[in-house]
DNA sequence: AACAAAACTTTACGCGCGTCAATTTTTTAA
DNA sequence: TTAAAAAATTGACGCGCGTAAAGTTTTGTT
């Protein structure tokens, strides 16, 4: 590494022997110049310290590298694998990721889109909070900027969705339980602000009613995106009041679950498929750490590679093409069952 | 909201009736202009849509307002917590965060330093993943950006180090742990990626003798950051073969313990503290899933609220006074005993 | 009312790069 | 060998804003 200072693409121009322009060429897409201009400029790269201005390039530049990531929760390590999944391929697809998290709130969520209003993303990869979310205000955001949704859906924003088929997922985990045992009841939010729920809550009755058997529902208050506590505090009342018509239960979503699983512990409870056991649980979304509840937690694990590929791929062909796709997609991708010793 | 098209500042400064300079000032300190002016500016700003362009504004500017935020792993629900608490910290300081993830491994940390010398932050905070850190790669960073470690020091990289007082802290669970029944033994890592856990293990050490107890060890075996397997694999191990010399275990972090206590549930072991329990496991940390074990984890809480809070001020002082410190500062917060059934 | 200080306006330059048009050089194909 | 095509060079403009200097207006004080 040499060490006169390269102030800007002028001076690496010079020191590299190449004109500012085929530099600025090469730097937009090394593939673009001729291969043996490409080498005598990365030859210059190597003894040299220098790296465009960022801010100088999106300044000019039509559109950013910029794809905005936003997530309802990233202290949920499920958001946060998500996240993860996504951000590497949109740094292979050359593009820079930004990560925000909407921490369970419709001010930061808005604020988050703010955010990256600022900085002019060439798209975005939404997973809002759902019945939560400022619904207007993030239709108008995606009027401006490509928007792709996934997770939880929101009717008609946005340029596509990817999600999990709920209905097939609860029919799958369902029709499992009441093979194996005594039909479910769901364990459920009163008042979700997922909209993934309302899908599961239909689809648990269809199944039941498919199955012969009566839907039970226990539903339970609960502000907040804190579901672990309310897993524990209802699950805790549900058991010690009697009020479980069933010994069989369906979480709506592991973190309710491994609440749930803690206080039936805590009561005494025997979790499993022993003989002697007194309570089945089970939950939705193979959360990371369903895998260290006690016992186990049978799940749902969701398609998640599917859904962070179709996401991807179909905000980098928005931007690519430079154009709004006429119709909306919406693609639900099927999850499978992941039985573990809880039920 | 006006249709006319705001396209730039001039544009903006025309439409409020203000020189384009003074409005530039406003945008940069509202409160250095006149009251009169400064009412006017926010008139035109509720009537046009006019943001400044980020890009613009960062290209003429000595610096950036970013702070970059890296932290080793965001799929630990622990980091999730610090990170949102040093957004919001920064956020309120009149900075704009940038997150990211090193996910547990060097070259990502590398790419996540090199991502943030093209933004050119103003300075950053990154809880480095420590031993595994390429240290004289970070260490060039931040001469080059004013760094403030957290959570893992590295000798003498950054300009300050704020963290848990892990002396303090084992010293207190090794005193509860030994007051309340068996001496524990204390089950780590064998080559730990955290520095703290070197310091875990003097302090363990020390704390032993003085209570004139003989310090045992579990060293287990393990790549990567997925310490919940870890701690399962090998707990299930050492209390299958019957390995534990002491049924009192302390694992180095929670993370490991939640691991260890899914094998001991699998393994028919009863954990707690009553007459008719075989084990008692305690951790470190307080992450937030050690509440919903079963039964809930005795573990050290940091006093992350200071570590977060330190940190933040330390790098907006040395960013204002535009100078790196004389000498490096390193703080240890205490961190309390969160007593819970496991021990 | 007079004056100094503070705030604002006008004018102008520069930041680092994208991009264009006109020209020259190099490569490829016939 | 030569013409055509491709690539690089030269020179120049513009992006939107920070910021400086010099002059003008407003404000606050006595």
């Amino acid at each position: 590494m040499t060490d006169k200072k390269i102030r800007n693409m002028e001076d690496f121009a010079a020191v590299s022997g190449i004109s500012r322009p085929t530099v600025s060429k090469y730097f937009n897409d090394p593939q673009s110049v001729r291969k043996s201009t490409r080498a005598r400029i990365e030859e210059a790269l190597e003894k040299y310290d220098y790296r465009p201005n960022i801010y100088a390039i999106n300044q000019n530049r039509r559109q950013t590298k910029n794809i905005g990531l936003v997530v309802p929760n990233l202290a949920d390590p499920f958001f946060a694998g998500i996240a993860r999944s996504i951000e590497a391929l949109i740094v292979d697809a050359g593009f820079s990721p930004l990560l925000l998290s909407s921490h369970g709130g419709p001010e930061q969520e808005l604020a988050n889109l703010e955010s990256l209003r600022a900085i002019k993303p060439a798209g975005v990869l939404l997973a809002p909070l759902g019945r939560a979310s400022d619904i207007d205000q993030v239709k108008k955001f995606t009027t401006e900027i490509p928007t792709v949704l996934f997770d939880a859906n929101l009717d008609n924003v946005g340029e596509a969705f990817f999600g999990c088929d709920n209905t097939q997922t609860i029919d799958l985990i369902v029709d499992y339980l009441c093979r194996s045992g005594e039909p479910p009841v769901l364990f459920e939010m009163e008042n979700p602000v997922n909209p993934n729920a309302f899908r599961k809550r239909s689809a648990y009755v269809d199944a039941m009613t498919r199955l012969s058997h009566e839907p039970h529902f226990i539903r339970v208050s609960g502000d907040g995106w804190d579901f672990e506590e309310i897993g524990y505090r209802e699950g805790k009342r549900v058991i010690l009041q009697n009020l479980l018509p069933t010994r069989t239960v369906l979480c709506s979503n592991d973190r309710l679950a491994i609440g749930f699983l803690a206080a039936a512990f805590e009561c005494g409870e025997k979790v499993g498929l022993g003989p002697d056991c007194t309570l089945r649980v089970a939950g939705h979304d193979d959360h990371p750490f369903a895998r260290y509840t006690c016992p186990g937690l049978t799940t749902i694990s969701q398609d998640y590679a599917s859904i962070t590929a179709r996401s991807v791929e179909t905000i980098l062909r928005i931007i690519e093409s430079g154009e709004r796709p006429e119709t909306r997609e919406a693609s639900y991708f099927e999850g499978r069952l992941v039985m573990r010793g809880s039920a």
